[in-house]
DNA sequence: AGCCGTACAGCAAGCGCTTTCTATGTATAA
DNA sequence: TTATACATAGAAAGCGCTTGCTGTACGGCT
């Protein structure tokens, strides 16, 4: 019925291993004999059973991608970077990789179902993109699959991700902490004293980091800080929207609001606009990751930009081996303040 | 070394038979004997090995999913709702899936390549989404590549894509014609009668479908056009910037824009103020899609909602088996004309 | 001429799992 | 009590491929 290498050996009057060989091509084949068999899988339309074939090698060519949410374009460039460097279709390189982005939503467990199923598949790579998850039931979790994953030949590495320690994972950290501390220093040094700020979910490493520099700002420069005027919420516009209208409901004096990403901000602008308020006029707002959006919106925001698609292709290129892990197995990927109009000084200034 | 399904066997001191049958839980076995399994399977961290199993089942549980660029939302929102809906982790369904998202780039050899690959890898289904390549050639390898799929058991559903005929593949197809027309009469009743349009590329069906509902609706109410107002380009941000400039200079006494999709109006909206335009006082402008950002820009754009989202979910569940398929095998799904401040009368109307 | 190195090609043993068929013990019916 | 069905577990035959090892033929060497 379907056809297997027995059938291509035996059209091509040749023996099962010489066609394996051809076609994985590490291995002395007579010219001759390579176009008798290449011919043979031509006419019969011959497809190389993938499970049988990970089966006797004891290896796949699979590589996982996880994302938070396949929805949101700050882990689609990610993704999309580290696909087209594991050389599957398209890529740069030479095999042909299958790279299987999934979608965790952020919840823990899936987070683990995802790696337990890679494991099983045998995955070539993993690479791990977005925040941890603060709970340390969760992260020992992780780090014994990560560990796990390692011993049995899966590279990994984490993309935007803080290191996870003797797990044998390579990490290319995002700066949220430094970025957040520009951004926030920005607008103080426009004359901002009055900060609203909107932090992501509560247990996310990225959520906790940006609001760190965000206060590391602060405190730097004198700044005081309300309790009252930090909400945390979800990385989407919507929260961004709602918290947006909270902040303003404890204190309807605050000239900025700092959001945790560009989605966000857009949410809080979209709030701000609605409760009849001007930006940067009557408030200023800031993002986080510069999402292509982000300067398309009115006014343009002023956000940290993050080098997502280089970040993703390098995490893609040290999955595959094709270039030297950072030494220790950590390096940091610094982020850039993009001064746009939506931040000026705040009234009276 | 790694454990295997004989470890897990000989601790629990049964067969490897029955640990097999215990993990695929189709099959009688003691509640004694299962417990005595499981707490094996536990203790010795046994992973099953996927590519042996899909081997010996001759079946896999990897589901393809086509898209022509991860980071572009439009695609990432689709490949979210199929895969909350194939049942991986986290899905309604039971068995645990994997999905591969695949990032052609809207290349149509690597569509076919990355079949390939999902043929070798003996996927359980794999889902198209985004417009079809207009390409004779390519069209008819992709017939014969899906019907190929759907002989070895590979369910095919084409999401946002026009039907492919005779080859067995479920089509749930986005209504691009109406909804093009649909836009533009809105426009043409608000008075606009000079309409600059931005198509995609070429040789896309999406681009084409939109483009001739564009002109059924000029046609249909008599209105004129000029080859100069029509302008091909990306799907994407820049590519509206310049093609609006382009259009600007062709005829600096359009009224309107309407964009291929909400990306290219976002390029369309930036380069008019920038050329010192107001939207829509001096000239409106139209989108297609209505990404989440859509409404969050300032004027909000007007545009045709697709329900990617529900189509995608959809997707998934007939893939999966667990939504019978539409009569005929195609569905049409329509869009929803989203009337906001992009679009207004124009001067002296 | 005889020997050996080299370049190919084939044999056959798995890789780790699923599944059909068979065996065994137990419960039910006659 | 014996015959029969049922529930459960095991034996074993692959699934389609890779790869270490074993030929075999040929050319160059001494």
């Amino acid at each position: 019925m379907t056809v297997t290498l027995a059938d291509v050996a035996a059209r091509a009057q040749v023996s099962p291993a010489t066609v394996s060989r051809v076609l994985n091509g590490n291995y002395p084949v007579a010219a001759a004999t390579r176009e008798r068999v290449l011919k043979a899988v031509d006419e019969l339309d011959y497809v190389l059973n993938g499970p049988a074939s990970a089966l006797a090698a004891a290896t796949s060519d699979l590589v996982g991608i996880l994302v938070n949410d396949i929805a949101d374009p700050f882990f689609g460039i990610m993704a999309g970077a580290v696909q087209s460097e594991i050389g599957g279709p398209g890529g740069r390189a030479g095999g042909e990789r299958l790279a299987v982005v999934c979608n965790t939503g952020g919840a823990p467990e899936r987070e683990l179902t995802y790696l337990t199923l890679l494991q099983r598949q045998r995955a070539a790579a993993v690479v791990l993109t977005g925040g941890a998850i603060e709970d340390a039931a969760h992260q020992a979790a992780m780090a014994a699959k990560l560990r796990r994953l390692a011993e049995a030949g899966t590279r990994v590495v984490l993309c935007g991700r803080p290191p996870a320690p003797e797990t044998g994972a390579v990490a290319l950290t995002f700066d949220n902490r430094g970025g957040g501390r520009e951004l926030t220093e920005h607008l103080i040094g426009l004359g901002h004293r009055r900060l609203g700020y909107i932090a992501g979910p509560q247990e996310r490493t990225t959520t906790r980091h940006r609001l760190e520099g965000h206060r590391a700002a602060l405190a730097a420069h004198g700044v005081g800080e309300d309790p009252r005027w930090t909400v945390h919420g979800r990385y989407d516009r919507q929260s961004g929207y709602e918290a947006t209208l909270e902040l303003l409901r404890r204190d309807p004096s605050l000239t900025a609001v700092v959001a945790a990403n560009d989605s966000v901000a857009l949410g809080a602008c979209a709030a701000l606009r609605d409760s009849g308020r001007r930006i940067p006029d009557d408030v200023s707002v800031a993002g986080f990751d510069d999402l292509p959006f982000s300067i398309d919106v009115v006014p343009a925001l002023t956000t940290v930009r993050l080098p997502l698609a280089e970040a993703g292709a390098r995490a893609g290129r040290i999955a595959m081996g094709r270039e030297e892990a950072p030494a220790g197995g950590i390096a940091t990927v610094r982020g850039e303040l993009m001064v746009r109009g939506s931040c000026g000084r705040p009234r009276g200034v």
